[in-house]
RNA sequence: GGAUGGGUGGCCGAGUGGUUUAAGGCACCGGUCUUGAAAACCGGCGUGGCGGCAACGUCACCGUGAGUUCGAAUCUCACCCCAUCCGCCA
């Protein structure tokens, strides 16, 4: 959500903004709509005062025994106005919310102009993909030939885009959770959390999911909507706070699954675990000063980029075109794996500094340390990483001729001393 | 699912129809005093609209919405949220 005032004070800096967006000026609509709602507002104030006024005075002559028929008879005339500029006032008002709160935030200065995923740019690489003397095959062909990797059944239990781990895989999943996990709370200072994976609307609207993407994600019978990210509720654990800034800068993490309806996505990804409807995900979340985030943002990246160094993968980091941003973002960074299988590189995290954005959504506001004044604290998050595409990624790189899978330096103390990953007899 | 209690400013908390411009306290900010600090005292201290260069003035806002009334934080209704107890349950 963007802030009314500053769009009022400097109304072309939006529409070039969204217009890198590849949006229609905006501003026009939304001024007219807050000039409407403004001169409602004043009017009616204008009228309740008078009314004010005048019951007071009647209050008065009536203590004293006069007669207030003529004061009384200009209040009810005003009572014929009032119901109506009311009505205006809100319905002026709501329409502007709703035209507010389905607008992107506007592209960070360095973010590069484009469509689409095309035009992201590349701006670092880390390590070198792993030479094999055999065809490298994909995640699911490995997966499934160590007997461990199961979409039939999960089909049966669930339908598409779901898979049944097991053995050894089922494992590593868990040991990718936990040592990402403890990489984050012991060397980057991020505290754990358990949060809800069932969260309500506000929740979803002040992180920007809703009103927008409900389309997106899946929602129970009790009004409770199944969180697609654990961005959701861990920067809404401070939903209408008001914090003290040496409490800033706040960091958490969380490992839990995330549910997406992939709606939209038909025919992307259809086989083997890139996209499911579920999967497991550790997710670092910041809230910082305005002065603190833009550092906060390559910090955290570099954070996720940290699990990916430790387990000797391959990878780049792109920033997103204005075309490929999300809703909410102000500037992203997305870290994309190489998968041999697939011969290239693909998404594993994506890091975003919203601004103010979130924060407005939420009311989470900080107190200075000097000066009284609250400000809004500036959210950023990151997978760190996407559990699943991770697996796949070690899978992919790690395999072995014979079918095998050697289980990297790192996740070994996490898999009891396995060293290797053999086909389930 | 059933019952009860409750939602007032950053926090606590008073307030059941018109001297409420929302008491009082805490926290915070400025000042007086002090070698400095603390204490004490004085003042300030929410959001939004409108007018004004500004100081400031003015109006609205007591969970949300509707209603009663000349007038609602206060009365009525509906809804939302929180807490406690009972039931069920990992």
């Amino acid at each position: 959500m963007l802030d009314i005032k500053s769009i009022r004070d400097n109304p072309e800096i939006f529409d070039q903004g969204w217009g890198r967006r590849g949006l229609a000026p905006q501003t026009p609509a939304i001024l007219e709509l807050d000039g409407r709602r403004r001169a409602c507002q004043t009017r009616l104030q204008e009228l309740l005062a008078r009314r004010n006024d005048a019951s007071r005075q009647i209050g008065e002559a009536k203590r004293k025994g006069e007669n207030a028929d003529a004061l009384m008879a200009e209040v009810a005339t005003l009572k014929t106005e009032i119901p109506r500029l009311e009505e205006e006032e809100r319905q002026s008002a709501a329409e502007l919310d709703s035209l507010l709160a389905g607008l992107p935030n506007l592209p960070a200065a360095d973010c590069p102009d484009g469509p689409d995923e095309t035009a992201n740019v590349e701006v670092r690489r880390w390590g070198t993909p792993p030479n094999f003397d055999f065809k490298p095959r994909e995640h699911f062909e490995i997966g499934e030939a160590l007997g461990m990797m199961d979409f039939a059944a999960a089909a049966k239990l669930s339908g598409a885009r779901f898979v049944v781990l097991k053995g050894a895989l089922a494992r590593l999943e868990r040991a990718l959770g936990a040592f990402m996990l403890d990489l984050h709370t012991s060397e980057h200072g991020y505290r754990e959390v358990s949060p809800p994976l069932l969260v309500r609307d506000e929740a979803m609207f002040g992180t920007g999911q809703l009103p927008k993407f409900a389309a997106d994600f899946f929602r129970t019978t009790s009004e409770h909507s199944l969180i697609p990210t654990a961005e959701v509720p861990l920067t809404n654990l401070h939903l209408g706070d008001i914090l003290d800034e040496d409490k800033l800068p706040l960091r958490y993490t969380a490992l839990t699954p995330c549910f997406r309806s992939e709606a939209g996505a038909a025919g992307k990804d259809t086989r083997g675990m890139i996209r499911q409807h579920q999967f497991m995900k550790v997710e670092i979340v910041s809230l910082t000063t305005p002065e603190t985030a833009e550092a906060e943002l390559a910090r955290l990246t570099g954070c996720a980029e940290e699990v990916l160094r430790r387990l000797g993968l391959a990878y780049r980091v792109v920033m997103l075109s204005t075309g490929d941003m999300g809703f909410s973002s102000r500037k992203t960074y997305d870290i994309e794996v190489w998968l041999p299988g697939q011969g290239q590189f693909r998404e594993i995290s994506s890091c975003s500094h919203f601004g103010d954005f979130q924060a407005r959504r939420m009311k989470t506001r900080y107190r200075p340390a000097a000066g009284k004044e609250t400000r809004f604290v500036h959210t950023l998050n990151g997978s760190g990483l996407a559990v699943g595409r991770t697996l796949i990624a070690v899978l992919e790189n790690y395999q072995q001729v014979d079918g095998s899978v050697i289980v990297p330096e790192a996740l070994r103390p996490y898999m009891g001393g396995l060293e290797r990953i053999i086909a389930h007899g």
